[in-house]
RNA sequence: GGGCGAUUAGCUCAGCUGGCUAGAGCACCUGCCUUACAAGCAGGGGGUCGCAGGUUCGAGUCCUGCAUCGCCCACCA
């Protein structure tokens, strides 16, 4: 054994702060990583060796929250570790702006709307920024005493002012992902909005044209009021709200003999009355089985609708017979298609009632039409409640009667709490209004949705049944047409005919190299912008796509589909989609469904669900409640670092409670590094091998914990991993190691020993902060850029390999082309003789300190005597650690007594003699 | 109504394919200013592992049922 002479690379305590300076140094690193390009990739790599992010895009316009950090920490840990493993990793960032948030913000902030029909506004166009923007509509604003009434303004203003606005929105995000310490490439960015996305999303629609996955139609579409735009049935949410029962006796006409002459029915909206198209109850119900082939007469309105039967009519619910409206609900569409009713749309767009001549447009029967006139008069115009509270009016007086026995309206409503669906965004019901949207085909492609669902690996495995669930219970094509106007236009135009009608069985696409495509802006080709509108020109689409359309296709996006051939082969499909559970029906879904139709492929191998922040009060936290936390403020007082622990110790897939104890417990671990490492880092001595006895049991142990952790982040339990590692750093390396061992490194006589303490020490330290390094990025790269940032040659803690092989046989290998001293690896330190030296070692300590404590004195007290009750196996075990188990104690040598002594729950007993002053 | 998850110490959570006297951190109590760290160290108290059955030599761990909470879906007269 020789022993060089070199002494090993040393900090001056002194040079080091007390403190570590959290703010200053995070903003120190952010710099640093950013000059040294950890989060970028290498162009040329080929498939094999890039792992892919499709990270999600935020919402730009919702509201930042502790949920976001949560999440998107778990995609930099996994990011940054498989940075260490040797994976070429590509970590792009994109925003999904467009869409309704984003106009409802614009809508409040400014307080305007988008109307079609308004001219632009010169002065509008050159308002370059928010507060001139701001200035501008102020003084368009036609009665400034009004201010009220939101501003009408042209659909190109409109955009403009979006685009405004997500980029103010989009730069919050940025600056907290920043802060963060996300090891995002921004060179990666993109936004759904912007003209490369524009022209794939566009790009995918002539696909699906060409493959015949598209159509449009005319058909009863949800729809949402307020926005007035159709919704899909993903967007849908139920909602408990207070409804009533109302009571209403319609006639029956011509009743046979011993049928009855009226029947009741009982709905939570008599203001659809007027809309009533049909009446059904179940085939088997013997209370109207003579009815059914017969007419009814509804009251107020006197129309004749059809009575018919339906196994979907349930005998228990109401009175059991209830009226078909165009449209109340789902299964008044699918009466309406199987029974082939009548169309009464008696909603407009906005939600209000239609104005029309009832009994001219729609029939009452002889003698009533203008009391149905008169009726309906009332109803126009007027919102749904307003409607409901006159219909319940109209119904309470007996001359609107169709049998002549009194009032329709039998007593009062009765309440009751039912679900109403809404548009998750919206703030009225849901109504079912006829209108042409476009459609993509996926109710007959149900197999092979399922079939690529069970290609993804999904983390954790049962969030697969949410998307097989929602797979399997499909009932609607994808409605993808938004009647808005910040989005990506839909590229068709169509042929009017010489009457000036859209003649949509011909519709035009947009070439491949028109791409991206406003059809508002530009005609089609063959075709002039002077035809624009006029009888035997063309007419373009107005509608914009659903932003899922757009932000489904993130990895072709990334991957720049149909754009660049190579990277499409290098990126996709992807390694991993990381994202929340609440989206698996939308945008996990839509994301399969679009590389299934355009690739024949599965857009990821893996998709990892995070779980969701929740109260203490087990709620979700959410800003509508105003039980969400801001995360910036939490970042600036406890670091990075510390909220990042936090959410390190969040499983994929659980929910997580908010808890601020946990921050601290985080800022806690930073602190102790810090100091950690000044004091490993400070020890000076021979740069030699790690020849102790202890020594090699420690790094034995050590190289359990790394094959652990590395075990669990192969399976994206990265949770497990910092669990491990943080467990061992803590009593396995701080409490015990370091102490046992500082007799050792400071040792003048034995120069050997000393040596591989401290070699001991720096290696335990190098591996620590590897380990940790996804997740608390700041003070593991301070720590290492002290001494171990020269010794090895990389710059950064995030450059250096990880302590070993990755566990998963297929990508064993990624870490070729690394090297380190050997001073920094495991695989150089022999095997101990003894397994078990270390953890006899630290319970031998544990012992003493008992001892100490029990007795009341400094646990540094120098002993006179230590005497070890021990078992024959528990002394053999220590026998070549014996005198750092000495010096650690305070005492000049160990001695033992008996083979007994030990107690039921240790294997030492300590009995001290303190030294006396 | 269907599906999925959760239920372990006062709180937040670990306990993997069944094999310990059930663990950690926070909080609590006691002692220690020990030359990396008092934002620290050491010691201690605290749980019939939601309930009821079952399988097994042995069950937080597997099976069945139930309860409570949460999420997703369906219902929506």
């Amino acid at each position: 054994m020789t022993i060089s002479k070199e002494q090993v690379r040393a900090i001056e305590f002194s040079d080091l702060p007390k403190r570590f300076d959290v703010p200053e140094r995070e903003a120190h690193w952010r710099k640093m990583w950013d000059e040294l390009g950890i989060h970028e990739h290498d162009h040329s790599q080929p498939r094999e060796r890039n792992y892919v992010i499709d990270s999600p895009p935020p919402t730009a316009s919702g509201s930042l929250h502790p949920g976001h950090i949560f999440s998107y920490t778990h995609q930099d840990i996994i990011a940054r570790y498989r940075r260490m493993t040797g994976w070429n990793v590509v970590y792009p960032m994109g925003w999904d702006d467009n869409g309704l948030p984003t106009e409802r913000r614009v809508q409040n902030y400014f307080n305007v709307r988008c109307d079609p029909d308004q001219q632009v506004e010169p002065e509008l166009a050159a308002a370059q920024n928010i507060n001139k923007t701001r200035a501008v509509l102020d003084s368009l604003r036609p009665h400034k005493e009004r201010i009220k009434d939101p501003l009408p303004i042209a659909r190109e203003d409109f955009i403009r002012i979006c685009h405004f606005v997500t980029e103010e929105d989009e730069q919050a995000y940025k600056d907290l992902f920043n802060r963060m310490g996300y090891s995002i490439d921004w060179g990666e960015e993109y936004a759904t909005i912007d003209d490369r996305s524009r022209r794939i999303a566009q790009r995918s629609f002539l696909d699906l044209d060409q493959k015949g996955h598209v159509y449009t139609a005319e058909l009863p579409t949800m729809w949402d009021v307020d926005f007035q735009t159709a919704v899909a049935q993903a967007e849908v949410e139920d909602r408990e709200k207070q409804g009533a029962y109302h009571d209403i006796e319609f006639a029956v006409e011509n009743p046979g003999p011993g049928d009855p002459t009226s029947f009741v029915i009982s709905t939570t909206r008599p203001e659809l009355l007027a809309a009533c198209v049909g009446v059904t109850a179940h085939p088997d119900d013997e209370r109207f089985k003579g009815l059914f082939g017969k007419h009814a007469i509804i009251p107020a309105f006197f129309s004749r609708v059809p009575i018919f039967p339906s196994d979907k009519a349930d005998p228990e619910k109401g009175t059991g017979i209830l009226m078909v409206c165009t449209f109340g609900d789902q299964t008044d569409v699918e009466w309406w298609r199987e029974e082939g009713l009548a169309l009464k749309p008696m909603l407009d767009k906005d939600g209000r009632v239609r104005h029309m001549e009832y009994g001219d447009e729609w029939e009452a029967v002889p003698g009533y039409e203008d009391r149905a006139k008169e009726n309906f008069g009332q109803l126009i115009g007027k919102r749904v409640n307003q409607a409901k509270r006159i219909t319940v009016e109209l119904l309470q007086d007996p001359a609107n009667s169709a049998t002549g026995n009194g009032a329709p309206m039998l007593g009062e409503p009765k309440p009751i709490s039912h679900p109403v669906r809404y548009y998750e965004k919206g703030d009225n019901p849901i109504e079912y209004l006829t209108s042409r949207q476009w459609f993509v085909r996926l109710l007959d492609k149900k197999d092979g949705l399922q079939s690529k669902g069970e290609e993804v690996r999904w983390r954790p495995d049962f969030m697969h049944k949410r998307y097989a669930n929602w797979t399997d219970g499909l009932n609607a094509d994808w409605a993808v047409s938004r009647q808005r106007y910040f989005g990506v236009p839909i590229p068709v135009w169509y042929p009017l005919n010489e009457h000036g009608e859209r003649d949509y069985g011909n519709y035009i696409v947009a070439p491949e190299d028109m791409l991206p495509v406003d059809p508002t802006a530009t005609p089609p080709p063959g075709f002039s912008e002077e035809q624009r509108g006029k009888p035997g020109g063309f007419d373009a689409e107005v509608d914009v796509f659903d932003t899922w359309f757009t932000s489904s296709l993130s990895p072709q996006i990334v991957a720049r589909w149909g754009d660049e051939d190579d990277r499409m082969a290098q990126l996709f499909p992807m390694d991993i989609r990381p994202q929340a559970h609440d989206i698996i029906r939308t945008w996990a879904f839509y994301t399969i469904a679009k590389a299934m139709l355009h690739q024949d492929d599965i857009p990821w191998r893996n998709a990892a669900i995070s779980g969701f922040i929740i109260d203490p009060d087990r709620k979700k936290m959410s800003k509508s409640k105003g039980t969400a936390v801001t995360p910036l403020p939490l970042v600036e007082r406890y670091g990075a670092d510390a909220v990042r622990y936090w959410s390190s110790n969040g499983r994929l897939g659980m929910d997580m409670a908010y808890d601020e104890s946990v921050f601290k417990i985080g800022a806690k671990l930073v602190t102790k590094l810090y100091n950690a490492g000044k004091f490993v880092l400070s020890q000076t001595g021979s740069q030699g091998e790690i020849t102790n006895e202890l020594d090699k049991a420690f790094v034995a142990e050590l190289k359990e914990v790394v094959r652990r952790a590395t075990a669990a982040f192969d399976e994206y339990e990265f949770a497990i991993a910092l669990q491990v590692t943080e467990e061992f750093f803590w009593s396995g390396f701080t409490d015990n190691y370091i102490e046992l061992l500082k007799g050792r490194t400071r040792s003048d006589d034995d120069m050997e020993g000393r040596a591989s303490a401290v070699a001991g020490l720096r290696l335990g330290l190098s591996v620590m902060l590897r380990l940790l390094a996804p997740f608390i990025p700041t003070i593991t790269d301070e720590v290492w850029s002290w001494v171990f940032a020269d010794e090895t040659d990389f710059e950064s803690v995030h450059m250096a390999p990880w302590p070993a092989k990755s566990a998963n046989p297929t990508e064993a290998g990624m870490l070729d082309g690394y090297s380190l001293p050997n001073a920094h690896s495991l695989a150089a330190v022999p095997d101990p003789e003894n397994g078990n030296s270390f953890t006899a070692a630290c319970e031998a300590i544990a012992a003493v300190r008992k001892a100490k404590s029990e007795a009341g004195i400094s646990l540094g007290k120098p002993l006179s005597s230590l005497v070890l009750l021990a078992d024959e196996q528990s002394r053999a075990d220590l026998t070549l650690v014996l005198p750092d188990v000495a010096a650690a104690g305070g005492a000049p040598e160990v001695q033992f007594n008996g083979a007994a002594g030990a107690s039921a729950d240790a294997r030492f007993v300590a009995e001290i003699e303190p030294l006396e002053e």
